[in-house]
DNA sequence: ATAATATATGTAATCGGTTACACACCGAAT
DNA sequence: ATTCGGTGTGTAACCGATTACATATATTAT
């Protein structure tokens, strides 16, 4: 069932009853409940394909993410989702696994589905080609939103936090509650919360007084079991670290499974604090001091910068870049007792 | 840039440009040459929605889940998209948030965006309203898969989880441990499974002649703040519970917030065990005793039942109605010492 | 040498909507 | 009586692909 065959059952032409759907143009009252009444009876539902095509526009939205499965990246769906929901925006999801090579190909499908724009962590910010298909994808009108992690250039709006400067406040935190010997498990190097939360690390030892050692700075990939290694190695050294910076929320798991493996304690035989909280553990007080800030709020905010541009269809000459706050929450794996 | 404009230019056919790039039909070598220089040359996209159009299929389902915030959903959805992933399908993802209204709106949007299929977790299985759509949705030769949430009637593909019998195996786990005053906070009365795990607690208690006691058996909604005040509730009581059933993974963490805060220890104070695992607290070990099952494989089998459908474009006359195999795990919360 | 078949390409209808434009009718203003 | 703006409706072009069908040539079989 199509409007031009339901059309002709009413006794109408399709433009009108196209006209009754949209509620636009003139319609008599008449004509409108005869369509509607049609339309109910026959179940008819318009074809969006149809549409997206007709008036190019397409209501949807690519949402583009490295990690479902990370309760952070949830919670921005989360509140992309909600934001999107009230404005009538549908959801294109594409969940790349850190793999630069998805990341592509999902690039291509925003670009053949006309995705109307795009919300998307990507995997790393020196991937050229992800790179230049953004700035094609922006330069044809189709606004690009990054969320947590930058591309070099500053090309796009974005919405992030303040990475080196948290990760400063949480390595001086360490250094307040008598730590120095404070080793690092980094993000990848080709992420830039990764690298900004290094440098904050970096700058608060060099600002203390104390300077760096090669052994206690091992370079992560935000997951488990990369961190659940590094944290043994460091553990293992000679002269060992008393407290970690964790450079994530998975990461933090990584070194919270191997100190249980050892039954050491935070807070008492080790210190730790990481980047972003991990909801699972309030629940049971779990005494971790984090670099917290809102998952969900953020994806809102992303959704609507999104939609600021989806409305005023301007390329960004300037972007907007903006940064969600962040909280230090020592709850007291920060210092030994 | 469309197809036609890219034919002229290059001086064939629209038609034999489309061949090209569908691999379709005769095309001479040199002309295949030409062409795809031509789209490279011109970064050319060809529009999925014309082309949606023009063959009637879209090559994207719709996921519909309750909360993308609950691990057990992100991880359904992480196995979904893998398998989309590599058969081709795009997904189209859509959150509930446990209401009804959206849900609706949701299989609205199903049906105008021409989806070629479905996953859904639906709220309630009496919502007469969704029902309906599924079964129309599904009437019109578009298959429905259900997960973890059957729906009367059993009309629906489905991939769920033997809730009676795992609940029952879990509550004998707490009879054995030498429980007899168990209570259990439920799921929402619309739920299936919710249902079913109610079920599974009463009979475990009744096979071992234990009776069942009204103010042991409080009614939740699957999340923890209803939950945390059931606990309350229950642990208020001049004649409390030794041990408490809960029916997921939300709401045992409502529960151990409170435990927590009343400085109650699993295993020592109180009992628990609770359908679904939480991965966070197996990196502490925390020694929380589950009924568990792996649902990012369960993601994973929905979806293949799904293109199978899809392949086979039959309706189906006889569900295929599968589950995925729970795993009692007892780590000591099922027990005083 | 001729028929049959394989290869190569173009024309135009089609998918199912939207909407510019044309036309007709109406009451109000001049 | 004539003009005009507001209503109501239909016709047909258009969005950008796919593909049945027609046509033409090259190749192979008889």
């Amino acid at each position: 069932m199509n409007i031009k065959e339901l059309a002709k059952i009413i006794g109408v032409s399709s433009a009108t009853v196209s006209r009754v759907i949209n509620n636009s143009g003139y319609v008599s009252e008449e004509t409108r409940k005869k369509v509607l009444l049609a339309i109910e009876e026959h179940q008819f539902v318009p074809s969006a394909v149809a549409r997206s095509l007709s008036i190019s526009d397409t209501l949807c939205i690519g949402v583009i993410i490295p990690d479902i499965e990370n309760d952070y990246f949830s919670s921005i769906i989360s509140g992309i989702s909600e934001v999107a929901e009230q404005s009538g925006y549908n959801i294109h999801f594409m969940g790349t696994n850190e793999n630069q090579r998805l990341e592509q190909e999902f690039l291509n499908t925003v670009e053949s589905q006309r995705l109307n724009g795009i919300i998307i962590t990507p995997v790393s910010e020196m991937d050229e080609k992800t790179n230049e298909k953004l700035l094609r994808i922006q330069a044809n009108g189709i606004p690009v939103v990054l969320v947590d992690r930058d591309i070099k250039g500053k090309a796009f709006d974005g919405v992030f936090v303040d990475n080196l400067s948290g990760a400063y406040e949480g390595v001086m935190a360490l250094i307040q509650a008598g730590h120095n010997k404070i080793a690092i498990i980094t993000g990848p190097e080709t992420s830039r919360p990764g690298r900004d939360r290094f440098k904050g690390y970096k700058r608060a030892l060099l600002d203390a007084g104390i300077s760096l050692e090669e052994n206690y700075m091992l370079s992560g990939d935000f997951k488990i079991a990369k961190a659940y290694q590094c944290t043994k190695q460091l553990l293992e050294l000679e002269d060992p670290p008393t407290a970690i910076f964790s450079s994530n929320n998975l990461t933090t798991l990584g070194c919270l499974k191997y100190f249980t493996e050892q039954k050491l304690k935070i807070g008492k035989n080790i210190s730790v604090i990481g980047f972003d909280d991990i909801e699972t553990l309030k629940m049971i007080d779990y005494k971790l001091s984090v670099i917290a800030r809102d998952a969900k709020q953020q994806g809102r905010v992303a959704m609507n910068l999104l939609l600021e541009r989806l409305r005023s269809k301007t390329i960004p000459v300037e972007p907007i870049r903006q940064n969600v706050p962040y909280q230090v929450i020592l709850r007291g794996s920060e210092h030994l007792k």
